[in-house]
DNA sequence: TTATAGTGTTGACAATGTCAACATTTTAAT
DNA sequence: ATTAAAATGTTGACATTGTCAACACTATAA
């Protein structure tokens, strides 16, 4: 019963705070990460330079709230490709890894909102934090399964979360920001590569005694 | 004989080129990357606002030679911290990981302006590159020579220290970005989750069939 | 119906990156 | 040594930005 909108013009916006928030996904993906300005996202809005500001105390809490959806997403996407594996621990755990690494080289510009510098204290949202922790909490879920299935070593599973977080988060952002460019050996495509770090996680690098 | 500098007040600074350099690194060391302005270490440096121009194009080419600096001291770091072990390449290669981590936590501004994102292009810097490319070929390196000894197995090293250095990366980052602030375990410190998480690399997850 | 809270707008301010025009100094060619 | 040119600095301008204060419109609740 409340439609007929969009048809005027009209002062109020309706919806302008997830507006924004699309503006700001928009502009990051099109432009880069740089190109972010309240007065671009209120400019593609189609509201005053100012008119954030009655959503948002500045900046960087909107920067805080596309980090937050964007470890929605994440979570989304590990969450979906691990789905795949409902009975295979292992692959589970291995494509947590890969789906990770997926997202990061699929949106670049949001991934780097969520792990850029903190420039003043939206890391410590409780928002932000939460959907990170979920995040994390897959990963956790999925070395801890391994564990019970006699997969991964026994061991302090935190501890083996956070080396298997450093893996795939370094090459991410390796990847994004363009250290690594060419495959190590040519041929290679981002699949192999990704399959190559999180094995290396896997079986570490030391001589393999057995098997 | 090109003494008394210093002294007398010049049109020409001398060395602005180096205290410029200099004038970034003390600004990021205090104040964090955000405070880095070109006009700001103009001042600190002494000179007008737009003397930096005169070395450098913009921005984003002080923050090159800045980056490249980085890199630099972190070979150096590198190569100290692994001369202890002469003889023992295990622990050249478990030393150089511990040493790439320290050293992003002892300068995690400059680390970030290494890593940061490559707003016009510096990445592709030559002299840049150069001196990342530096600091690889140590992990490289060290690789090699456990592999040459049996203690990492056959395979491609190139590979593996892409490997290597993606975990050492997101570790660093996620420490520096405050992601991973708690030790996971209470009681441990800094030196005991770096062993852990190189040990991870090296050791894989993987549940040990022998030893 | 109207007071009030919510939402937008206009206009300011200081700061910034960078450009153009001009000044001084150093260097090199004569 | 003189001087033309190349280096190096300065002043002043411009457009852009984040953010604030003051004001305008709108929706809602008393």
């Amino acid at each position: 019963m409340q439609a007929q909108k969009k048809k005027t013009i009209r002062y109020h916006h309706g919806d302008l705070q997830n507006a924004l928030i699309a503006a700001t996904l928009d502009l990051i993906t099109e432009q880069g990460n740089e190109a972010f300005t309240i007065r671009e996202v209120a400019r593609r809005a189609g509201v005053s330079h100012t008119a954030p500001y009655r959503h948002f105390t500045d900046k960087a809490a909107l920067l805080a709230v596309v980090a937050r959806q964007g470890f929605d997403m994440l979570v989304e996407h590990l969450l979906t490709r691990i789905a795949n594996f409902p009975d295979d621990p292992l692959m589970r755990f291995k494509y947590s890894g890969i789906a990770y690494i997926e997202f990061a080289v699929d949106h670049p510009a949001h991934y780097r909102v969520m792990f850029g510098p903190d420039k003043s204290g939206s890391r410590e949202n409780a928002a932000v934090r939460k959907s990170a922790d979920t995040a994390f909490q897959i990963l956790l879920d999925c070395i801890e399964a391994c564990q019970a299935g006699g997969l991964i070593r026994p061991g302090n599973s935190m501890e083996m979360a956070l080396s298997a977080w450093s893996m795939v988060h370094g090459f991410s952002m390796l990847l994004i920001d363009r250290f690594v460019r060419e495959t190590p050996t040519p041929g290679q495509d981002l699949a192999d590569m990704m399959s190559l770090v999180t094995d290396s996680l896997y079986f570490g690098l030391k001589t393999e005694k057995t098997d």
